[in-house]
DNA sequence: ATGTAGGCGCTACGCCGACAA
DNA sequence: TTGTCGGCGTAGCGCCTACAT
């Protein structure tokens, strides 16, 4: 499992703003609320452990987010390295403030060469999806959504999160409060009432609804956590995403700081911070050490191979969709030489399969050929993880196995 | 006048997004109403023209807008001076999607010396505050936003904006249509009626204060353009500045790319682009080379001398406030040596000035002591400028003036 | 000249079962 | 099991004037 409790804690007091304005929220929030909203792909390396950083994945985020690609007139910083190993030195969990969009704030050390071949420690090994167990998501729909009436709970999901009905009223009803991740209280009344009889949130649901702004298709969460407190959280459509030209600075200046901010920590082997946006764009660019280890090592992809890779459904559970390697290569053989970021180009053995990404990493698929127990995430799934050997160097495994 | 021809074509086709998502602006926008909603103190240097880059200033904008001030994490750029002369290459007008919050977005070309030193243009010489004459402004009382009522109009500004009422009707009234900065229509139901007589906004206001989400406090303006058409903008109350921090850069990351873009501009002699936010903080860092030029000559600025400025008032007029000079020099010796940006610590006469900036630069101010018709902004401000010689270097005027 | 409050009509919000998918 | 609809009661939106500043 990932380290949880070695996140920084949360209940830390807000950070105040310095100039008497508004109170910017910078404290680390609700971890189990956070992965929910996040999804069942996401998972943060832990506290203390070694990762990749790939400059490259970092520059695709920014790339989606300012819907501007970095172009030719970002300098090149040739003493900065495709992938950088790292300390992940803090890693902190946030919610934007308008959107209930969740990110995630890292800082990241880079580590020197001796520190690169330590052997792997047990939590560097070990993964986990860290999804919630008391927990429902529902999409919403056009009734949800509307002035004309309430929620229509479903009845797992009542029974499962919500506290139980005293069905001997009638009807039986009782008030909900749930925080969400900016810890502000929303109050509902939960009923159970109708022919046939079902579980339905009244006052209190469209206040919710305008407050968040949300549309039929997107989603509402309810968690009830360890302590028996209800939470709730928001997943927007994916089609919706309001991408939000920043008015601070310019693209080009985003993308030449997010080179410049890693060129300066490696030079320095100082720390430098990144947020990470999972739901922003498919564009995992701090990497287990252990996990793309792994995956350099055990999986020796050639072109024509096949694979299975997980995908988020609609109603948020994984899915496996096959495909087949159609080529190994650099994306950008020029700005990144020998990068191991989307080496991988794929096709889709499902024609609907059309819109998914045409390039992928080593680590993020899984060998349908043996050995299947070494190949990831299979290998690391497994709660207890298997140690393994690490003799050759990092850098000439990959070159004998990919790049010679 | 600033030759607001030159700007970038407003009516130009928004840039598509890149994967299918959402439309961004970015077109250039109306300038009159851009003008009204930025306020009177704000002015543009015209395309074409010279202009100096204070890389302090610009870090003190994003410092406002992450509310983070650079540390000492930011590596140094020793070949970026503490000011660029650049070829101001292109001025585009935006307004942010949520806020109404008003920009501009520039590209700068660092010149080479032989061009610094051309003498002025005619156009580089002038300067405009380019405030629409037919144009009103009010700021929102509690009763304006008050789902009670509607907007009550000003008396002068109807009859000065508004097209003229029919007041043989009982009671007279019209349908307005006003574009917003966006281009989005308003529909809005002018009456003039009650007793005594006045002029109102009813129908169709309350949905503009709930969309734009106005307050109380928050201000309106109105204006009628050469065709006649109606332009709408807002201006959020200065406290409630609701800053947002960015979920895609971390402040670090946007202050190395400030610095590390203009750093690689200035050594390629190449185009950069930055953003100016002339709401968010109090730092005009592309000053007109004419302006500064003329500010650094004509000025000897000396430790106790008197001078005034000026200041927005809270009815969007301008003020002049008196101050006396109590030092002079840099703000950070270290980092940014020999700077003109804030060199200037100042004391204000009025107590209640308090909280008006400590430090000014020389170009901000107009001396009280003679010669009045060399200094600015009086010098800058007439219609026909007058020519002045320059034979000495910048470089060399400055120090003899300033810096021995 | 214009901010606020009382009066009050009427829209549409929102709670309810009835259906149907 | 749960999405949508017709039904309605009523809170509060929003138009009006009166009054105060």
């Amino acid at each position: 499992m990932y380290s949880s409790m070695r996140l920084a804690a949360a209940g830390q007091a807000p950070e105040q703003a310095i100039g008497g304005g508004t109170v910017v929220e910078r404290r680390s929030l609700n971890s189990e609320l956070w992965h929910a909203c996040a999804g069942p792909l996401v998972g943060l390396p832990a506290v203390g452990s070694r990762v990749v950083y790939f400059p490259q994945g970092h520059t695709e985020q920014v790339a989606a987010s300012t819907q501007k690609e970095a172009d030719a007139h970002i300098p090149n910083y040739p003493s900065l390295p495709s992938r950088l190993i790292c300390l992940l030195d803090n890693v902190t969990l946030h919610a934007d403030l308008e959107t209930d969009e969740v990110y995630a704030q890292m800082t990241l050390i880079p580590t020197s060469n001796s520190q690169q071949e330590s052997p792997f420690s047990g939590s560097e090994l070990a993964a986990a999806s860290k999804q919630p167990t008391e927990y429902f998501c529902k999409t919403l729909t056009a009734s949800d959504t509307s002035t004309h009436g309430g929620f229509s709970i479903p009845r797992r999901a009542a029974e499962k999160v919500f506290p139980r009905l005293d069905y001997t009223q009638q009807p039986p009803a009782q008030e909900l409060v749930a925080r969400d991740l900016h810890d502000q209280e929303w109050h509902f009344r939960h009923i159970y009432r109708g022919q046939p009889r079902r579980h339905l949130l009244t006052t209190g649901w469209s206040v919710f609804v305008s407050a968040k702004r949300l549309q039929a298709g997107d989603s509402v969460l309810f968690i009830r956590d360890d302590k028996g407190q209800l939470l709730l959280g928001i997943r927007r459509a994916t089609r919706q995403q309001t991408i939000m030209p920043s008015s601070v600075l310019s693209s080009d200046s985003m993308h030449i700081g997010v080179l410049a901010a890693a060129n300066h920590a490696a030079a320095t082997n100082s720390r430098f911070t990144i947020f990470y946006n999972p739901r922003q764009s498919p564009s995992e660019f701090v990497i287990p050490l252990a996990k793309y280890h792994n995956a350099i090592v055990n999986c020796p992809a050639t072109v024509g191979m096949r694979f299975r890779m997980v995908f988020e459904t609609e109603e948020s559970t994984i899915r496996r969709y096959m495909g087949t390697i159609t080529g190994i290569g650099d994306i950008d053989p020029m700005r990144w030489p020998n990068s191991h970021w989307r080496s991988l180009k794929v096709g889709w053995d499902e024609s609907t399969a059309g819109e998914k990404q045409r390039r992928v990493s080593l680590w993020e698929i899984e060998p349908l050929t043996a050995p299947f127990l070494l190949c990831p995430p299979i290998a690391l799934r497994s709660k207890r993880p298997r140690g393994f050997q690490e003799e050759e160097d990092l850098e000439l495994l990959m070159k004998k196995q990919l790049w010679s």
